[in-house]
DNA sequence: AAGTGGTCTAGACCACTTT
DNA sequence: AAGTGGTCTAGACCACTTC
């Protein structure tokens, strides 16, 4: 329909200059010189009252920049199209790409910097580094962990992996194995399972050679980013071979936590399951 | 200044009819018959620029709004005065009393709802209940568990609680200790520091005779509520009494619970300690 | 000075609920 | 029909950043 890729539905495709509901007058109807014409593009198809699939326009126009965002046209750490600039391509006003973007931003996918323009996040950014790390020292401050790899292998997944990442059983997915160091006393068992399909350069090597959060070397090497995961936390007893990991006696109670993480579209691509040591951390979490 | 009580920084009290910034013409530089003069309270003051503590204005009507939270002027589950009412009343627009609603919504304090108005937010909901609690079943839906209530008395704050609370050493606490029971099975056990000023005339009946989440009883009863916690989470072994009251044997680990729960202004009004058997349970958290 | 996001206003109309 | 929140537009100006 319009020149820009813009495909709004059941209203769209309006909102340029005077494009009337159905057969109205094409812009009249308003008061002599008044302000101006909405041109309401809201304006409902013909006889679709209690309209089934109605979305606001600037839902669809959010639905416009994350299919960018997820397509990579706009990278992570980049700067994304003004919001004056995007106001034109769709057709919209600005205040809606406003309304888009405020809620690209409050779900983290995109930041806002008054004077500068909005970025697309990345997970190379010490903001970002401690949202899905959770586990902090008892005393002082924040920080990351050294890692330590054990296996990086390629292998089939298990029947519970595979559910969990909504693949079938006997999928490729690579397996990883490491533990996690603060202040050089092991503190972090985990496993992790990733789609072979998406990540199927990676090898020791890299991940050895990486310095900081594995997500970021995932958006950046793989474009694959985690935008949201879920966890489920337990306590359970030290086995021989996390104890022996940890330097800690079996039986130590330790905490188990099984997380997946999702990309755009709700698409599971992490099976990470860790075991914390909390003699000297918490698991820190606000609730509100 | 105003009318209303109206008490709005810096630029306020402006807005009405034709309020100069400075010592500019009246109602002048805007062209011929355009649509309005904004007549923009957000007008700096006469050399104030690098303001030091400039606030939006719907910073300010948020303020004010949560200060008729805070007072009881509106109650838990009541409706609130309609967003046109709150623009004639702060003698602002609908669109910047939207805004200020908007961020007390997207906090929890108050709920809108299209079509009938906006209503302060209450722990007495289905909505509400699990927003606190997270350990749920690792099969079956979630369901709120039943209370049975060891302790409830009066004590002196020990140190770390007192420090924990914002309290001196020493001052009057309600101490609570109880089970609570999932399906009949001994799942959580819990201890309680309330500041003894608030809850003054709280006793072991009136939390047995009330059934659902105490935070609703707080409410209600003593006009506090919770409205956000910060959370430390840890696995311990269980020590005798706790074995003995969840009926398992003593090394079993456990989740361990701190919990610090803030009222209006970041005031701490709970500690709350609790051990949770995570053998058919877990605790849920999505991060994002 | 120019460009970006941030705030504020005013007005129109839509969707939903209640009377 | 009236009232409420929800969406959309248009325009003005502010705060911040960069040139």
């Amino acid at each position: 329909m319009n020149s820009a890729s813009s495909n709004l539905t059941t209203n769209a495709t309006a909102a340029s200059g005077a494009v009337s509901p159905t057969a109205g007058s094409p812009a009249s109807v308003t008061p002599p010189a008044a302000p101006a014409n909405p041109a309401n593009p809201l304006a409902t198809a013909p006889v679709a009252s209690a309209s089934p699939t109605f979305s606001p326009l600037y839902q669809q126009i959010k639905a416009l920049i994350t299919q960018s965002l997820q397509s990579g046209e706009w990278k992570p750490g980049e700067l994304i199209p003004s919001e004056v600039e995007l106001a034109g391509r769709f057709k919209v006003s600005q205040g809606t790409v406003r309304k888009a973007i405020d809620e690209l931003a409050a779900e983290n996918l995109v930041m806002r910097r008054q004077g500068k323009g909005t970025f697309v996040s990345t997970h190379h950014e010490a903001r970002a580094h401690f949202r899905f790390l959770r586990l902090v020292p008892d005393e002082g401050v924040p920080h990351y962990p050294e890692s330590k790899f054990l296996e990086v292998r390629r292998v089939r997944a298990p029947a519970d992996v595979a559910r969990l990442m909504e693949l079938k059983s006997g999928d490729a997915v690579i397996f990883i194995k490491r533990v996690q160091y603060f202040d050089g006393v092991p503190t972090i068992v985990e496993e992790l399972w990733l789609p072979g399909l998406i990540f199927k350069g990676l090898t020791a090597e890299r991940l050895v050679e990486y310095k900081g959060p594995m997500y970021g070397l995932f958006e950046t090497e793989f474009g694959t980013r985690m935008i949201r995961a879920s966890e489920q936390i337990r306590a359970v007893c030290a086995d021989a071979d996390a104890a022996q990991l940890l330097n800690i006696q079996a039986g130590t109670p330790l905490l188990s936590s099984e997380r997946v993480s999702f990309t755009y579209g709700d698409k599971p691509v992490e099976l990470r399951r860790g075991l914390y040591l909390t003699s000297h951390h918490h698991y820190q979490n606000e609730l509100s």
